[in-house]
DNA sequence: AATGAATGAGATTTCATTCAT
DNA sequence: TATGAATGAAATCTCATTCAT
């Protein structure tokens, strides 16, 4: 009936034990099943509760979903702040970013495949209204980056700077589709690994086309 | 279970005129909203009928997705199998599939966005074993190219092949996510531009690491 | 997800014959139990289906109250109309209103149990808007109607129009909760004797205060 | 059920302070939502604590609901029996009735309000049995009135006494729809204006019909 | 080919209540 | 007195599917 708001993540944003427990619980079945199919009693017969029970933490399935990946855009959106703040030159900031956001794969695969993968599905109700922000904010960080390169000469000067811009963003984040932060090759692997071919690709000799 | 079952393919694999628009009609959908979140009273309401009236088309929503993909797929890999008879040398062979790719992205974004986003969820049921199947497919076509080309000299001989099959994989059909059929950009203009920073990076000068 | 409206009513504002059925058990349990209290079940169980059955008639439980109110207040509106626009006077306009009204509760005791009991209720949302312009519309008729009275020097001229107002409407319609339309006591009968207190009062002799 | 049963009413009836606060916050909830949209959570949110915490001092939800009605309704007939001894004949004894009971939604509209919306919902249980034998009381009382009044001769002798009385008691009560405590008419006002319609009505001149 | 009515399973959510701390 | 976590029952609603006509 009324809009209760039950109760809110504490002051500073981190959530109080149980919260968080069940929030990661949550995280993890939305990566894996997709929002949509996760059940509320999926969540609940993991964390070994009834459904009913994980209203007490909170409001709504989507409520759930809505601190997740607000908590995780906090986060990754506060390094990139950082990293373009050092002010290290188109080179190594786009070096940096794109480490950083295999990094946040590494440290947050469920939030990233989240983000990821129900972004487009969520963007519809508007709680969900920052995520078109940030999705603003991410195009604006790197059309600078690659404007910024090319300018200074270190890119190449008939880059079509909206097309690189999606396909770094889109490659970067698909990986979490394979990543495995358990595996043998580390976040930093991969980024290196990305950042060779996405710098100097695969051909060898010089320049071909 | 039913008695009746709905009317299969036809012969040789077209189907009807009213299944093949009703078909477009759930890609579309399913493309858009996702497959689970699709109803089939979705479709139907689409197609100006109502939702019991569907399974005189197809025996069930599933069925539907797997024409749709099966139907797709065949088609992609018949294209694929036609540019490896050509012979054309790792480097030549490269560009004629991310060309492929990108135009099938053009030719039939919905499907490609079914098979980008459901391929996952579908590849549970049994009935899409094929799935895996074709992504194994995938995997070698893309190792003996890549293989090939380093053997022969085209590639760079550090490449982590595995790495880079799953970069261009993925870079390929996410694009699937952006790329407009009816904007000014052509598919094979995109094709272009990748395959550029894919062969040679986006950095100016020669080799950096 | 979407908002697919679902059948709306029959073009002439008449339900189809199912519909009007599965309409007419829940206005009674609407009226017996409340809104609130009755389940969808009992609707259901009370029509020999399913509680998930309904929903191929209605898009909700508020919309079957929706329909049961809509209906009703514009049938007795309708009535109301055609009184006011026999210009009568005041004292016979007075006269019909009233018994049109009893006649009302009559025909449909439980629509007007529901619209006295639960109108508060259900006005809090946005789709009953007509209930807070209904009202008014009341007021204006029944300020009419005692002002011209009044003008006239037929109703006594220290009236509080506005007290009196409420005192019939009131009277009027909370006889919903004691008359019995199979009863002995006609809706005729029940206005005359109100209409004999209301013009004259229950004192004998001549005025008092 | 439980072990310890929350503490009961002191003796003698008043309930103690925090006891009091509560119930009287139940009482203006339950008047303004209904009983049964009322949550126990939202009176616990009204008293600023948690919803598990009322039940240290009551029993139940119904048990709230029993305490308010049972404690108004306890003097409200304290007050009829004290005007019905004072014995002043039946045309005074009504008046004074009439303007006890407006007194009465003066002092407690939310124990009025309860008592008229809920008592019908709340008699099914048991332990409201109360509820209809004061109900019979109110009827013998206005029986009584009535009835001497028209043996007396200061009511007219074509009275339907059953159907007045209940007149009577629907206009009064109900005015706790719009009775305001706050407002410019007081109860008294109410009450006087109510009796000049009821003893003499509103039509001019002498008798009509 | 399509309608109209229904099923049945399961989804999210609500809420009075309990109880250890 | 109160919190915080949970229960368990039931509510509204969704939706793929069936089937007689």
């Amino acid at each position: 009936m009324g809009t209760r708001t039950a109760r809110k993540r504490q002051a500073g944003g981190t959530a109080s034990g149980r919260r968080a427990e069940l929030l990661a619980l949550a995280a993890r079945l939305f990566a894996e099943r997709g929002y949509v199919s996760t059940t509320v009693r999926d969540i609940a017969d993991a964390a070994g509760i009834l459904s009913g029970s994980l209203y007490h933490h909170f409001d709504s399935k989507e409520s759930m979903a809505d601190e997740i990946l607000r908590g995780f855009l906090d986060e990754l959106f506060g390094t990139y702040a950082e990293i373009v703040a050092a002010g290290l030159g188109p080179r190594r900031t786009l070096e940096a970013v794109v480490t950083a956001s295999f990094r946040s794969i590494h440290d947050h695969p469920a939030e990233v495949a989240i983000y990821q993968n129900e972004a487009k599905h969520l963007a519809q109700f508007d709680r969900f209204d920052y995520l078109e922000r940030r999705n603003a904010e991410f195009r604006r960080l790197w059309n600078t980056i690659l404007t910024d390169g090319v300018r200074d000469g270190v890119f190449r000067a008939d880059l079509d700077v909206e097309l690189v811009y999606r396909f770094i963003r889109d490659t970067v984040w698909v990986a979490v589709r394979w990543y495995n932060p358990g595996g043998t090759l580390s976040a930093d692997d991969v980024a290196k690994q990305y950042l060779a071919i996405l710098l100097d690709g695969i051909a060898t000799g010089s320049r071909s086309t």
